[in-house]
DNA sequence: AAGCGTTATTCCTTTAAGGGAACAACGAAA
DNA sequence: TTTCGTTGTTCCCTTAAAGGAATAACGCTT
């Protein structure tokens, strides 16, 4: 029996119009946005620069039929990034259909074990 | 109704002592070779760089408890590349993981389609 | 010993993605 | 009207991945 195996992985993500539009990466950002309401924190919080959070959400919005986020600028504390209803029903949709790959690519294993 | 909905979309691949082993790519690299004989020819059918070909085959190789392919060099014809019986056995497990794939994603559109 | 077509390897160039920094725009509050 | 912290946008630089080209190494055949 080898020492080794060959385990199987993965992605999975979302498209709307052949494009990307929501991936692992993106939903851990809504859901940081959700968390601190501010797109510049939520980036600062993921380690992530401010431009590519920015493009990111730009792009979700843009290749969604109803946006996910809304944005306002301006006014008291400089503005605020907010998931839309639409937003969180999404983020819940994905995290089942990543719950659903994982028991996948688990249940794929036992394929690449036998001697 | 939406005229567009998000579909979900994914890749699959291979990995040993956690690295890249084997994806998409190679496998049809692997097939072409088992096709053709040769890494070369194998290569330049998938408008592929030969030195990309080769080192996606060396690390193939590298990671693999045993040799996936072998080569020979100089001689009649310049050289061979063959696909080992342990190679033809990897090829077809990835391609029964990739269809249960392929079925999962259709399996999940559903959950995209809903209003 | 010379020819051949392949495997094996190196070097340089090109290209695309991301990072950092800088700054304008905004509007409520003081 | 000034301040403030955010959204919104542009510019340039760095860095990693891929491509192309060139060439050595090899060993059977003639």
């Amino acid at each position: 029996m080898d020492r080794f195996y060959p385990e199987p992985k993965g992605r999975i993500w979302l498209e709307t119009e052949g494009q990307n539009f929501l991936g692992t990466g993106r939903i851990e950002l809504l859901e940081k946005i959700e968390e601190l309401g501010s797109l510049r924190k939520a980036a600062i919080a993921m380690g992530m620069s401010y431009r590519k959070a920015y493009y990111a959400i730009k792009s979700v919005n843009l290749l969604s039929s109803s946006p996910l986020v809304t944005f306002s600028h301006g006014g008291k504390g400089g503005g605020s990034t907010l998931v839309t209803t639409e937003g969180k029903n999404m983020i819940g949709r994905f995290r089942s259909f990543e719950t659903s790959f994982v028991k996948f690519l688990t249940d794929q294993e036992q394929f690449f074990r036998q001697e």
